[in-house]
DNA sequence: GATACCAGTTACAAAAAGGATACTATGCCA
DNA sequence: TGGCATAGTATCCTTTTTGTAACTGGTATC
């Protein structure tokens, strides 16, 4: 039996809309083009600005703005090494481990329709 | 022991670097500011033009470019019914299902971090 | 014939994102 | 003093994305 409402999960449209309000929160802190896989990249390890931004293939003023939104939104954190030259670290903070999943259930969709699209080729 | 490569998970540079791929992937396929709602709408159901477009707040013109590159993707499919004036349904795939576990993942995110989000307001 | 509905498209404007390059400031080393 | 390395910033420009408004074409309705 077809239900009325547009979604599956929430019951009422009500949780429908709030469902799609959390997708879309989601979507303003992690969505874009870079935050995930520089969240991917930190998951290794902590690294310092240089090595983030060879590693990711970024450039440092979108790196550098990226970087902000991240610590504002509590997933990484800034740390300044009293080293000659000064270095700066990005770790991840345990908050950013929530993401996991989601980031995990990405990596794993990709390579499923990489496979797919090959597939399809032949 | 900290482990030398920038992954967790995967055992080596080499898987590391095709776990990024494999999230780029995705990201190439439903990134952007408007897949991920169009498809967590349509979980509800088929669709035509005119509704997707209210119900997501989107205009025909994005709308129509978002949904051609879906349909290019086989997320979703596209019938034209017999009607006067014609209408024509969006309906996901059973391919896009397999994009249960995305959604509801960013799903679950999206809640928690709006509820960290007002905890830390007080 | 005027109006209204549907599914889009077209043309134009605005904004966001991205990239390249050069630059600041600091301090080591030779 | 000059050269190098670090972490960014500043400036300029191009590309991509998004939005608005008007419009096409087909059909029904008043």
């Amino acid at each position: 039996m077809p239900n009325k409402n547009r979604c599956l999960t929430p019951a009422t449209d009500e949780e429908c809309r709030r469902a799609r309000l959390s997708l879309q929160d989601t979507l303003d802190v992690v969505g874009g083009k870079w935050k995930l896989v520089l969240i991917s990249i930190l998951r290794g390890g902590k690294l310092k600005f240089r090595e983030l931004s060879r590693e990711a293939g970024i450039s440092p003023r979108i790196l550098s703005k990226e970087l902000k939104e991240m610590e504002i939104n509590g997933l990484v954190t800034r740390t300044v090494l009293d080293t000659r030259p000064i270095m700066v670290e990005y770790e991840l903070t345990p908050y950013s481990n929530t993401l996991s999943e989601v980031i995990i259930a990405m990596h794993e969709w990709g390579k499923k329709h990489r496979q797919k699209m090959i597939g399809q080729k032949s």
